[in-house]
DNA sequence: GTGATAGGTGAGTAAGTGCTCACTTAACTG
DNA sequence: CAGTTAAGTGAGCACTTACTCACCTATCAC
């Protein structure tokens, strides 16, 4: 679709262009209002709970207790209350600030099935502590295309080197299967602990219930080991 | 949330009362005006384009070049039109119908390897083919509980008990690992297919393209065997 | 023929929608 | 103190929304 010399610097590009148009301020820590910080609360709330196209302006200031013009004040449009929104948090996700945590805990020296335990357990909390938000990006991203791209060639990008990076460290050393690609083996990382956060906020009645340490432990397990029983292993 | 008992029977019940308010016709084959099938293709694919709540009546209209007043004449709703779209495809999917060819693929005289290989094959092929009406069913389902709830109740149930079904029974053949419970696996099997699906749709960049046979392979081989490497295998 | 039924429509309607504007109030600056 | 700036608002704007209604046409049974 585009050429990579155009993704390469499109997302600061393209924040500086959102910046611009929607009045976003980036760094300076200009001190929120009160009235700012319920106005925001309460997108976060109404936009997770209807989407961006289901929530009216008016619904949010109404729950904000606050006038709906106090919100075009600050924000300009209601795509801008969006983005002010998602934005900050994209960047922080994106920012190798946030995959410290995930290096720090592979770099331990501990056997892989406990390293990938610990890596779910922090991701998931991580997820469940910001999952209004992460709702609202997913969705939204399904839908405004430049969201979407921002997402593909910023946090994307930078999870998927990180993650490639010690997974090609870890190929070597004979801790992971070196005949797999890089790409199959972080997608599959992905996929255990996704599904995982599927079921347990969408269809939590197909988990145990209560017993998260036991399948962090089965994730960690079925990722590097398989499903595989010992019949299978035989004819292999 | 909600008991047993209410969960067996809301899903016909609630079939029968959503046709009710809806104006749908279930069963009978009651031939569709070439422009009725206009207003469903339009339907499908601007929801699906744009959302529920960000579609309005009147582009569906203009797209199924037919009067507005029309939609309402057949679909009573904008609501009633979303039904008409997705209720079918459920009842499709959730019937043992589209199960079907999952287990006559389980039934083969195989190796494990090769049947869940076909498997993700065929299933990838299902979701490809109907792409924008389980894009529209998924998000919707978010934000609608009830949909939400007729997901749970029929589709994921019925598809969680044909898995287990066969899970046990591979387990206590030793094809299966059976120190394993069965939600795990089925989970397992689901989110490797999963985490697929979302890479081929949403971040196709991070895929070998034009291989999808050789990561039809892969998936197979990292559900059945996992990613640890020669060096963890010792240690277990 | 008459009547009934269903498909289809142009022209509306009331109730929102996102957003603007003139204005007030309060806090800082010199 | 006057002057500037930012926060905040009530009233209203142009426009869109889902939906209705009276009406037309075509088919078909009697």
């Amino acid at each position: 679709m585009t050429t990579e010399q155009e993704d390469e610097k499109s997302w600061e590009e393209w924040i500086r262009l959102v910046a611009e148009e929607y009045g976003l301020n980036l760094e300076k820590k200009d001190r929120e209002t009160e009235k700012q910080k319920r106005i925001l609360e309460a997108a976060m709330h109404i936009f997770s709970e209807r989407g961006f196209e289901g929530a009216s302006t008016s619904a949010i200031a109404e729950r904000a207790q606050v006038a709906e013009a106090t919100i075009f004040k600050h924000y300009r449009s209601k795509k801008g209350l969006l983005l002010h929104l998602v934005i900050p948090a994209i960047s922080r996700v994106a920012t190798p600030f946030i995959l410290r945590p995930v290096l720090k805990i592979l770099d331990q020296d501990k056997p892989s099935e406990e390293l990938f335990r610990e890596l779910y357990a922090d991701r998931v909390r991580l997820v469940e502590r910001n999952w209004k938000k992460i709702k609202i990006i997913v969705v939204e991203s399904l839908f405004q295309p430049e969201l979407r791209e921002a997402l593909q060639d910023h946090v994307a990008r930078s999870i998927y080197e990180v993650m490639s990076e010690r997974i090609g460290d870890w190929q070597r050393e004979g801790r992971l299967r070196d005949d797999l690609p890089t790409h199959v083996v972080a997608r599959s990382i992905l996929s255990i602990g996704i599904g995982y956060l599927l079921a347990k906020n969408i269809f939590p009645r197909y988990l145990a219930q209560g017993e998260e340490e036991q399948e962090l432990a089965w994730m960690a397990e079925v990722l590097l080991h398989g499903i595989a029983g010992p019949k299978e292993k035989e004819e292999g």
